[in-house]
DNA sequence: GCCATATTGTCAGTATGCTGTCAATCAGCG
DNA sequence: CGCTGATTGACAGCATACTGACAATATGGC
């Protein structure tokens, strides 16, 4: 917590002590060491994010798979259509809507991701690492709680559950 | 951690509970918040931190302005550029070596600094506000420290001590 | 003084993220 | 059926971030 007992003597501890300072740096760390691991694979944080839900949610739309990740929507169309540059994933708009672009897995996307996620988890791993065991967790539990308390508090809240639902696959 | 000892079976907790997915949560929440907080002041949360830093090592050049904040140094001269735009900061290149651009903080810049500085404080609490104060704690300590060992891993490392002492401002 | 090397600021290119807007489309209501 | 309002994807504009490159400049060894 910032020292402002004192309002002239401005220190960098208002910088480094502060939890938005902490977290922006933590998460350059996070997207660091996960692009070093992953480089052969040339798939981003967000990317790999991306592809894990559509693989779990075969045929999702755009806004909805924004609601699963918690991604902006605007974000997400570039993301969209890298994947699809690469041939990790299809769009196609065969529904009744003619407005959405059903998103699904290709053979290729798949395969992708089954060779990265054990490099991924290795990635996270690291990023935990210097940490004593019991810490990581206390930390984990902590900012899971965090994060889902101040959910409604970011721009696109993490709707988990949407997607299934409103595709009709069963709750 | 992610349940990796069924690799045919993948669901949204390979996204859910890595911690990378958690930092950029939390990462996103924060910014969100602290725009939220600070929209009088047309400041963001990394033209913040760079306006703490002049302030507090008034004449530091854009390079060692990167390492006191660890933000890289591609990235800042472009917020160097909105904040003198927005005439809270001077270049001047008064120096011995004329490639250097010295940067200090304009009378403007203090002022708004000494405005803005609780309402940063009030963001930076909000943040954290949904848990148990001793929660908070313990998030932050873990936090840090986790930061603070992990910091060779990002692409600018905090180098908290460099400014001072090549100014040559007492150690 | 000269030259190899390093540093500084800058830029182009790529990738998130957010705000606001828009056309196309759809759904509901009269 | 026709109008209103909501939804969807797309886009423009701004602001971080990182990579890699570059010219200008400085510094060291010789």
């Amino acid at each position: 917590m910032p020292n402002n007992n004192k309002p002239t003597l401005v220190t960098m501890d208002a910088v480094y002590t502060a939890p938005g300072y902490l977290f922006r740096r933590m998460q350059q760390i996070a997207v660091s060491i996960f692009v070093e691991e992953c480089r052969a694979f040339d798939l981003t944080p967000v990317q790999y994010a991306a592809l894990i839900a559509i693989h779990t949610h075969p045929g999702i739309d755009a806004t909805r798979l924004s609601a699963v990740i918690a991604f902006d929507r605007s974000t997400l169309g570039n993301v969209i259509e890298r994947l699809q540059t690469k041939g990790l994933i299809e769009r196609k708009s065969d529904s009744d809507d003619k407005r959405v672009k059903l998103l699904t897995i290709t053979r290729q996307g798949a395969s992708l991701l089954r060779e990265i996620m054990p490099v991924v988890d290795r990635a996270q791993a690291r990023m935990l690492q210097p940490l004593k065991p019991a810490d990581r967790k206390t930390l984990m539990a902590l900012l899971a709680q965090l994060v889902d308390l101040n959910n409604e508090a970011s721009r696109v809240p993490l709707r988990a559950e949407d997607a299934l639902e409103h595709l009709g696959k069963s709750g």
